[in-house]
DNA sequence: AGAAAAACATGATAAAAGTCATGTTTATCC
DNA sequence: GGATAAACATGACTTTTATCATGTTTTTCT
């Protein structure tokens, strides 16, 4: 009885997990209806894109579960990740917002399972609950302000700094795995961790072995796991 | 008769000439009147600064006329700036909305009148005028995307290549000064060019230089005219 | 106007980070 | 499950850019 045409599942957004993680947390049924009603629901393989930098938004990705890269390519062909969404996020809006072309593009790193919702869909709701566009407005402004950070911390960091601060970043926003792991709950290749950070993929694996043999870090494959968090602080700092 | 403190001006937000340029373009003297109501206008000098990083916001800037920095200090004592603002922009309005304090401070660049209104006047508008709402969140959502490119220029692009299109944006959004003269309309001190462009003071001084010797810009004191546009794109584009 | 300070300029040097080359390990795909 | 490709790792070298030192010019202030 089992279908291996598992991409499809339109869960219900009334009924989504990420629901409570995400803008739409406190949004009536009767709204949340109005978003599902011509929504569909697809799973992601590791690399499959979501959109493409330069094309038309034509509704909000919503993430049901997984982990999504949004990134910038440059013209020397290196991409620079703006940063990773993950389960309760919107994807594309901003785009939608700003009645522009994507300024960026999506791409999945973990498998995912997204949601599309219609672009007419969206505004009829945005038009239709005043605090909900509030919410959206606070949340955009805070955006913009975290924004400006990196761009501040890019421009005024040495790398090894900035790595120092990623991984600290990395820890507090996706936690650990499970029960009794202490390994931060996402795999990123070495090159997304470079194009995070903005540098060389080299520089990262030479930076990552050093905080390990130092004891600031543990590595497993692709996993971290913060060993010395005091010490880390203190290399995001100032400069050793 | 002639007072010398000429520091408040108060003109009346209707008869703004700057008001055209700004998010207050078309909406109706009911509003604006509220507006007016209790803002003050202040003449700054240059170095004065209208806020600091790490302070509660109390309403919103409107520049008259002149020119702010917005920046952010590094641990490192240096500045990095964020943009620039001239007549018609909005300051700190950001901040108010996300309901934080004040991600970044500014600072007067050149000579400037400048209008303080109350948070709650403000706010006023923005519950009372739905169309104006959505204007500043589309203005947000654009900025937002601005702060992203930069973000990506700075971590892909040379020193070299940045120079270049901070002088392109600077021709792009200043603009000449008056008549016949072909200088971008914006005096910066090298110090503040290289703090936008995210890199140092001596820096800009020698590609500056070279630039000018190379016939792809001329300099006068503090003002640049950009002689040949085509290769200062192209410096722009890739590397040389 | 003249002193003091700030901004500009240039050279010499050092440090940081990128690039290239090459080998090893780990994942992925018939 | 074994071939193929991708990711990881490390060394050698180069380039870019920052820093430091010092001198000159321009502003600013009284």
């Amino acid at each position: 009885m089992s279908l291996n045409k598992s991409s499809q599942l339109n869960v219900q957004c009334q009924f989504c997990k990420s629901r409570a993680d995400s803008h739409f947390a406190d949004l009536p049924d009767e709204d949340l209806s109005i978003l599902s009603a011509h929504k569909s629901c697809v799973t992601y393989k590791k690399g499959q894109n979501l959109f493409y930098e330069g094309t038309r938004p034509m509704g909000i990705f919503c993430i049901n579960y997984g982990k999504v890269k949004v990134y910038k390519m440059g013209s020397n062909g290196k991409e620079q990740i703006l940063f990773i969404a993950q389960p309760g996020d919107f994807l594309g809006y901003r785009s939608l917002l700003s009645e522009e072309f994507y300024g960026a593009s999506a791409a999945v790193i973990e498998q995912a399972a997204i949601c599309f919702i219609p672009k007419s869909d969206f505004l009829t709701i945005l038009n239709k609950n005043p605090a909900f566009f509030s919410k959206l407005m606070k949340a955009v402004c805070h955006e913009l302000g975290v924004m400006e950070d990196k761009l501040a911390q890019l421009a005024q960091k040495s790398v090894r700094e900035r790595l120092a601060a990623t991984i600290l970043m990395l820890k507090e926003t996706y936690g650990m795995e499970g029960e009794g792991s202490d390994l931060i709950d996402i795999a990123l290749s070495r090159e997304d961790l470079a194009n995070i950070v903005g540098t060389a993929t080299e520089t990262v694996i030479r930076l990552l072995s050093e905080f390990k043999s130092d004891g600031l870090i543990g590595l497993e494959g692709k996993k971290i796991k913060v060993i010395d968090s005091q010490k880390l602080v203190h290399e995001a700092d100032f400069y050793g």
